[in-house]
RNA sequence: GCCCACAUAGCUCAGUCGGUAGAGCACCUCCAUGGUAAGGAGGGGGUCACUGGUUCGAAUCCAGUUGUGGGCUCCA
């Protein structure tokens, strides 16, 4: 006599064992037809589990967050179904549910070639239309190798394999097509009804580059339709804030063969880098911070005694020049303790806070590289403070304001902390360790900023915070970090003399904010679809003419602006004033200055903003002031 | 680095079956002197990424190289 608790409360009960399919025929025949899947105390079921004792259920519809995953689960199968009925010799192995969609990983000698996914998106909707039951099987394990292996599907096998031997296998069938699952599954194939297939990509198997790479099929599936052409044209959106795009389009900067992975930055988007520059020089003053540069390019010696050499000499680009080796700098660590090292340091120095814009280069494999997020030569807010073990907890708590500061700046409020603890091959005693991941931990917990802790992700000389960005499409992007390092200064011969009169080693932080400024940029670029705030804007106020009567007034409106040290220019063109907005708006300036006989007459501009709004005539005296963020931040 | 795709004018793109290249915007000239997102007319502009092959003939077909895009791996 089963007793079905409902979510709203109310209580069901049966005379004997009923299936969640029936108790939602029971509560509606409309709620039958669109249920997916059930959850029975707390687990995801299929429809025609049945339940024998009191349980509270769930109906599962495709309202249901865990209705889509579902969805999109089946939808994987049934693109591994579609693939096995047009090509049998493929090999089948995983297909799980991620962000918007599903992908599927197959193993095929011939290969598949992007035209397949439209004759494999055609016979997944076949699929569809024939509604074919999905139905759910249980078989001991060693049966369900033995099955899968004599269809031949061996990775399949490999993974039934890795399972416990006395557990017993889920299988899920539809037509023709059986496949390893936990489930649960939708009904039938005809509940799919709004997928896509995007994409087809390699993949290695297990994830590890050194095994075979298999290819995969990305796909996105939705409840319905109108969801799916939602989601479509949310990427189409997602496109034209492409920093590469909006980089080209403003003239900020280019690329070209000769340099991959390195930007050319023209005039405009490199007043936009000198922007964001002194910026954070600005602030570096202001937390005491001694700025240097240091060398490019520098011997083979120190990158060999920093360990550079020996770890990642595949990423550092090298040149020979008189018999010597020489590395062009991938971080600015070494150089930095380079300085240190110059002249004796007391702990009275201490801390010691050096930074550099360093530029870096790095030789990334070619796939990888990603227009300014991810490129082989970038700058970096660097810096490295040198302290004593007893210094880390304030540095660290003062960086970490700095950080926070500097991002709200830029006008990012969502950030997410991580902090990566000691790895398996690390270096330093452990309770060294103890103390420093404490210090990390303490600094963050004072602040009740919340954090994720990356058991065995910090680097082999310490741990470390790492700051991710939510950008305004809710796109995550890592940029600062805080690492501690016990390692790098005694390599590198670093000593302060301590209260004692003892030559101590120091700790070296190292900290970068913003991480690389061309990262930074692009990220900002995206971010604010290229609209950025007035005080970063390359042009902040342009100055249009209706006609040629009114080109003195404009040039002199430009030169006495030019004398607030405002970022200005002139459209002098012999063009109709909606002409010039346009383009003035389509370079994202902020502010556009029209003047006409009437301004002439008052000494005044009349002001539209670049999101259209007009805020009408302002005394031409008046402008540099009144107008918001041309020279403040906020 | 690996898998798939792509590379045509400054930009965005079209180019059928292999027959010697086209549009819009931008640029230049002329007309129009216009009050808040494109006024009109005309003109100039391309070694079709590069190298090789097939062919009477290649932007087009094939191979290689480089770069780019989407993934995978990597990211000190």
């Amino acid at each position: 006599m089963p007793e079905i608790r409902l979510p709203d409360g109310a209580i069901r009960s049966y005379e004997q064992s009923v299936s969640v399919m029936e108790i939602a025929a029971d509560i509606h025949p409309k709620l039958a037809k669109r249920a997916l899947a059930g959850e029975v105390g707390g687990n995801l079921v299929d429809l025609d589990h049945r339940i024998d004792g009191d349980q509270s259920v769930c109906i599962i519809t495709p309202e249901d967050p865990r209705g889509v995953e579902i969805l999109r689960h089946s939808c994987a199968h049934l693109l591994a179904h579609a693939v096995k009925t047009l090509y049998p010799s493929a090999q089948v192995t995983i297909g799980p549910v991620i962000e918007d969609g599903f992908y599927y990983d197959f193993s095929y000698a011939a290969g598949f070639e992007e035209s397949d996914l439209e004759k494999i998106e055609k016979k997944m909707y076949e699929l569809v239309s024939s509604k074919l039951p999905i139905s759910r099987s249980t078989m001991p394990r060693d049966e369900a190798v033995a099955l899968f292996k004599a269809g031949g599907e061996n990775y399949k096998a490999e993974i039934i394999s890795a399972i416990p031997e006395d557990e017993m296998i889920s299988l899920y069938t539809q037509g023709e097509f059986t496949d390893l699952c936990r489930g649960p599954h939708v009904p039938s194939t005809g509940h799919l009804k709004a997928f896509k297939l995007t994409k087809l990509a390699g993949a290695y198997w297990r994830g590890d580059s050194t095994k075979e790479m298999l290819q995969r099929i990305y796909g996105t599936a939705w409840p319905d339709k109108k969801q799916l052409d939602a989601y479509l044209t949310r990427l189409v959106e997602a496109e034209k804030r492409d920093h590469r795009k909006l980089g080209k389009q403003l003239g900020y900067f280019h690329f070209q063969e000769e340099a991959p992975g390195m930007a050319f930055w023209h005039a405009q988007g490199w007043t936009l880098f000198q922007l964001v520059e002194t910026y954070v020089r600005t602030l570096l003053e202001e937390y005491d911070y001694q700025e240097v540069h240091t060398p490019q390019v520098l011997n083979r010696r120190l990158w060999e005694r920093s360990g550079h050499w020996e770890k990642f000499r595949e990423n550092m680009f090298t040149t020979h020049v008189e018999d010597q080796d020489y590395a062009i700098k991938p971080m600015n660590c070494p150089g930095h303790v380079m300085i240190f090292n110059q002249g004796i340091k007391s702990y009275r120095d201490l801390p010691l806070r050096i930074s550099e814009f360093g530029i870096c280069h790095r030789n990334e494999p070619s796939g990888t590289l990603h227009g300014l997020m991810r490129g082989r030569r970038f700058t970096q807010d660097d810096a490295h403070v040198f302290c004593t073990e007893e210094q880390i907890g304030s540095e660290v708590s003062t960086l970490i304001d700095l950080t926070y500061r500097m991002y709200n700046d830029f006008g990012f409020d969502d950030i997410e902390v991580a902090l990566s603890t000691r790895p398996e091959n690390r270096v330093g005693d452990d309770l060294l360790w103890d103390r420093s991941e404490k210090a990390l931990a303490t600094a963050l917990e004072e602040k009740e900023i919340p954090f994720t802790v990356q058991e065995g992700e910090g680097a082999f000389y310490g741990p470390k915070h790492e700051f991710v960005l939510r950008d305004s499409i809710g796109r995550r992007w890592q940029c600062g970090t805080i690492q501690l390092d016990f390692s790098m200064p005694s390599r590198l011969g670093a000593e302060y003399v301590a209260e004692d009169g003892t030559k101590k080693v120091p700790v070296m932080i190292h900290r970068a904010i913003l991480g690389s400024l061309e990262r930074f940029i692009g990220i900002l670029m995206e971010d604010t679809e290229g609209k950025l705030p007035a005080w970063l804007s390359p042009v902040q106020l342009i100055v249009c003419n209706i006609g040629p009567r009114q080109r003195e007034y404009a040039l002199s409106v430009e030169k006495h602006l030019k004398n607030h040290d405002l970022r200005v220019e002139c459209d002098l063109r012999n063009e109709k004033i909606g002409y010039k907005i346009r383009h003035a708006t389509l370079r994202r300036i902020p502010f556009i200055l029209v003047v006409g006989d009437k301004e002439i007459d008052a000494e005044s501009v009349n002001v539209r903003t670049q999101d259209g709004t007009n805020l009408g005539s302002i005394d031409l005296d008046r402008v540099a002031t009144t107008l918001p963020g041309l020279s403040s931040i906020r």
